[in-house]
DNA sequence: ACATTAAGTGATT
DNA sequence: AATCACTTAATGT
């Protein structure tokens, strides 16, 4: 049986379905900036988070992305459940925000674990539910949040996600990812930075208060 | 030393 | 908050 799931996830699936999951599921490895899935793809498996940390995100008519949330350990994507049980496609990309290892789980499977299961029927409601409430969240932090606000929360993620306080990042990176323009970050990061809330550098941006 | 890329700033809409 | 136009600073060759 495979250590990392089985550290990861005992006590929340049963010990016969890990050993199923770790004979079924296939680990697999992701860098850093690598594409887990792309809008409009069919969607075959689905993914559960060993290690690392996973960005969805959304896209506008233009091609330009927007960040939802982080997926991190013990996580699953509550989108890709939505398009497996309704055989969709993606409506969002996931790309490896940093290292990422996950186990890739077939679709049929997972319809029959859920009959077969109850931990596993309790593991995927509660990562809906958990998944809406970051979709929800993020909603809040675009509709009611002023940009510099939405800015620090991203600032928070990031560092939390990568486990590191000093983010490795351009400006112009995060304005993709918060669908700005550059411009408009590196005046907000200046502002953050005068209330003592960050520190900036050329390349990176160390988070003060986390 | 030069070119390239990242970041800072004023002015305008 | 977005865009333009320009400057300044850091980094690579």
């Amino acid at each position: 049986m495979n250590n990392e799931l089985a550290f990861h996830y005992d006590g929340i699936l049963e010990t016969e379905l890990l050993k199923e999951i770790s004979e079924i599921g296939r680990i697999k490895n992701i860098e850093a900036g690598e594409k887990l899935i792309e809008i409009g793809n069919q969607i075959n498996f689905m993914p559960l988070l060993l290690e690392g940390a996973i960005k969805i995100m959304r896209e506008d008519e233009k091609g330009e992305d927007l960040i939802l949330y982080y997926l991190e350990r013990g996580d699953t994507c509550a989108l890709t459940l939505n398009c497996c049980l309704g055989n969709a496609k993606s409506e969002i990309r996931a790309i490896a925000e940093i290292q990422t290892k996950v186990i890739m789980i077939p679709i049929n499977k997972m319809e029959e674990w859920m009959g077969k299961y109850k931990t596993w029927q309790n593991f995927i409601l509660q990562s809906y539910q958990s998944r809406m409430k970051e979709m929800l969240e993020a909603i809040d932090t675009i509709a009611f949040l002023n940009m510099d606000a939405r800015l620090l929360k991203h600032l928070k993620d990031k560092a939390m996600v990568n486990g590191d306080d000093v983010i490795r990042t351009t400006h112009q990176e995060l304005a993709m990812d918060l669908h700005t323009s550059r411009v408009v970050v590196s005046r907000l990061l200046k502002k953050l930075e005068k209330e003592n809330k960050i520190k900036l550098n050329r390349n990176t941006i160390a988070v003060l208060e986390l």
